[in-house]
DNA sequence: CAGTGAGCGAGCTTCCGCTTGACTT
């Protein structure tokens, strides 16, 4: 008898190879192989919402060759393995109907893991292909398909060609104009940090003032802080209490896609297209010389479990590596499951952890390395023992105020000897740092050294990133771990979204546009529960409690009255194409507003006899305003006035005498530092291609001074030469290497 | 380690999820 194993992936249909040797063809599907038509909405939604399949363009060839290879001989046994969820059950079904699978000629089977053991159990326990499942991904197609092709076109006739909306991007869009509208309206509060440098029996620490009579310690002005300072720079100062505890932290689970790309954005700044497409090459793997072996488990995953084999081989290798200590003697499991996760793979482990990232370092380039490296030691880590830290909690009484130090001791690292997890949150990173305090007795009685206060100001929310947007998605259960990125790059290229140098992504003109048309129009499809709710019904559709027609239907026939209704009710003025009262100084005839690729802009109501556009008011207002402001900027070559002007990095100064003198200097502060080499120019904050900031002579090219760290106004106290900030607080000379903390 | 400097409009477009090569330049 002949066997036919079609997996979707050709890297898995490798492995599969190797496990089971030559009795078994093994074959990848690439995916889907039939989809809905591209051209048309290919849902008869007068019967049933009947759809109609085809097989997808670039799938053609494999299809064939797979209905070649099922009937070639008549006995055949077709082993349809796509993955355990509800994508993975549609490509089973369609199998059966593209290839024309008798009943008796295809049986359907699963694995959750790429292992011998889970291959050959899979083997020995066919099943059904299970319907309902089935139709649940049909439901969900379906509803996609309903959603982006109904909405979208009501966006061409009504704001501008080539626009889409959909169920998953218009939600990414929403969730970014909404915070950059939070950012917009936020005001910051000002408040003051108080702390005191103390000198105890057996060394010196620093307190932050908490408490004042009793209370959480508010100061909101510098009168206030004024006043506290002037009574604490009097006080007497009294340990009053020492807290120790011991305190327990466990390490993270092992990565899935989400939290790939977020660690892998933190730690080595990869976008998350960049880790897919590196994760992909760890996947298929490397070949050195005749083993070509993946060194990763599949990168598009939602699970976090990790295959008893492997866990059998982690506590040798940590017993070697970092003793027994490090071991654990039950493996540690995580269960807690993202919303609307199907679980259909393991975690993304190394495939196998006795390749350390050294052992590979030769065969890797450099990206491949670090992405490796840390999937190693995350993975690693997450089946290492928790690590305990003993804090100290020092309150210091000052009179009418308390203050507090804490401190934090690692008396086990445990997994942390592997592996912490980033943060998104600068402030938190301390927290996995040792912070060592002097040895302190209750009733001590302390020596002020110093008051310091600091002026602070609450901070509005951060924008996204493209990783903190991947992580928001996943937690409202939107798009999929195969999704992520490509959503990402939608937005991007329908000029809904931009992503600026510093990485944080910026809602554009269009973007809210759109946006604010669909919050207006179709409240619901871009509601944030959306997506939760649909997920609700394809669960009962894939239990068998309700068929799917009705679900479809009963979100249809309202969707499908609005989009009627909007079509008529909405102007195409009511969005854009408002007439003004400017006239084209031209033609005379009156200026309209229209939309173009990068927003709002004045076009003459007389187009295309009359060609004459401008910016809108507001935008040159803004431009009027932008120059006054740097009016005084003069070039320092030819002693022109500069001018403001826009280019791909955003804004700049450049010289008005272009193209003779092509002089330039970001916008930012020309820092009032003589340059130490030619003496003569300033130096002035600069960026490279990849955006990274850096410090350069704006003389350049003639003189070609530049360093990474930023300069000091203040020179040097030994030699008058240029410091920089070497690390925090602290200045380095760069001629003679003094090292000078900063004083605030 | 060193960029950038207008002009947009109409187009036949578009969804979400599953997966990689096969096209040209």
């Amino acid at each position: 008898m002949n066997h036919i194993i079609i997996v979707e992936s050709p890297a898995k249909a490798r492995t599969l190879k190797k496990f089971l040797g030559a009795k078994y063809n093994v074959k990848a599907s690439m995916g889907h192989i039939r989809d809905l038509p591209k051209k048309e909405i290919g849902i008869d939604t007068e019967n049933d919402f009947k759809p109609k399949y085809e097989v997808s363009p670039d799938k053609k060839k494999i299809v064939k060759e797979l209905k070649d290879l099922a009937h070639k001989y008549e006995d055949t046994m077709v082993w349809l393995a796509p993955d355990e969820d509800r994508e993975g059950e549609s490509i089973a079904w369609h199998l059966v109907h593209a290839l024309g699978l008798k009943k008796d000629q295809y049986k359907r089977i699963a694995f959750h893991e790429i292992t011998k053991p889970a291959v050959l159990a899979a083997l020995e326990n066919p099943r059904n292909i299970d319907i309902d499942l089935v139709h649940a991904q049909q439901a969900r197609r379906v509803l996609d398909r309903l959603v982006g092709y109904k909405l979208s076109p009501l966006l061409w006739t009504k704001i501008r060609a080539g626009l889409s909306a959909g169920r998953v991007q218009s939600v990414a869009v929403r969730l970014i104009v909404d915070r950059e509208r939070e950012i917009e309206k936020f005001e910051p509060v000002e408040y003051w940090k108080i702390d005191t440098d103390l000198k105890a029996k057996k060394g010196d620490f620093n307190a932050e003032l908490s408490k004042i009579k009793g209370k959480k310690a508010e100061v909101k002005n510098k009168k206030e802080a004024t006043a506290i300072l002037k009574y604490l720079n009097k006080a007497d100062y009294n340990v009053a209490k020492l807290n120790k505890k011991e305190s327990i932290r466990q390490p993270a689970a092992p990565f899935i896609t989400s939290t790939l790309q977020q660690e892998a954005s933190r730690k080595l700044g990869f976008s998350v297209k960049q880790t897919m497409v590196i994760a992909q090459q760890l996947y298929e793997g490397i070949s050195h010389g005749k083993d070509h072996a993946g060194l990763i488990t599949y990168m598009r995953t939602d699970s976090f479990n990790l295959s008893n084999e492997f866990l059998k081989e982690v506590p040798k290798l940590l017993k070697k590596t970092y003793g027994d200590d490090y071991a654990l003697d039950k493996p540690r499991v995580f269960t807690k499951k993202a919303k609307g996760a199907q679980e259909a793979h393991e975690a993304i482990r190394p495939t196998d952890p006795n390749k350390t990232p050294e052992d590979l370092k030769s065969h890797l380039d450099p990206a491949q390395y670090k992405l490796y490296k840390l999937i190693w030691e995350r993975t690693i880590a997450s089946q290492m023992p928790a690590a305990v830290l003993d804090v100290t909690t020092v309150t210091v009484e000052a009179g009418d105020y308390e203050l507090t130090a804490k401190g934090q001791i690692i008396k086990f690292p445990g997994f942390m000897k592997a592996y912490v997890e980033g943060t998104d949150h600068p402030d938190e990173a301390l927290s996995n740092k040792e912070k060592t305090l002097p040895a302190i007795e209750e009733g001590e009685v302390c020596k002020l050294i110093e008051v310091n206060s600091e002026q602070k100001f609450t901070q509005p929310p951060a924008r996204y990133t493209e990783a903190t947007l991947v992580k928001k998605l996943e937690s409202e259960g939107i798009g999929r771990p195969s999704t992520y990125a490509p959503t990402i790059s939608t937005v991007i290229t329908r000029g809904y979204i931009e992503k600026k140098s510093d990485k944080k992504l910026y809602p554009l003109e269009i973007g809210m546009i759109v946006n604010d048309f669909l919050v207006e129009h179709f409240s619901d499809i871009v509601d944030y529960s959306f997506t939760a709710d649909m997920e609700e019904k394809l669960d009962d559709i894939a239990e068998g409690k309700t068929k799917w027609e009705p679900v479809i239907s009963k979100f249809y026939k309202p969707f499908e009255k609005t989009i009627e209704e909007k079509k008529k009710s909405v102007k195409k003025g009511d969005v854009i194409h408002e007439k003004t009262d400017e006239k084209c100084d031209v033609c005379g005839k009156p200026m309209m507003v229209k939309l173009g690729r990068n927003g709002k802009f004045l076009s003459c109501s007389d187009y295309p006899t009359c060609k004459n556009a401008k910016p809108m008011k507001e935008d040159r207002e803004k431009e009027a305003a932008l120059q006054k402001q740097f009016k005084d900027e003069k070039c320092e070559r030819c002693k022109s006035p500069m001018v403001v002007k826009k280019g791909r990095f955003g804004e700049f100064l450049a010289c008005s005498g272009y193209p003779n003198c092509k002089n330039t200097r970001p916008l930012a502060h020309a820092l009032d530092i003589d340059c130490p080499k030619c003496k003569k120019g300033k130096l002035t904050e600069k960026r490279t291609k990849r955006g990274k900031v850096f410090y350069g002579c704006n003389s350049y090219p003639d003189c070609d001074f530049a360093t990474w760290s930023k300069p000091s106004e203040t020179p040097c106290p030994v030699c008058k030469g240029l410091q920089v900030e070497s690390k925090k607080d602290l200045l380095k000379c760069e001629q003679c290497g003094k090292e000078t903390e900063i004083q605030s």
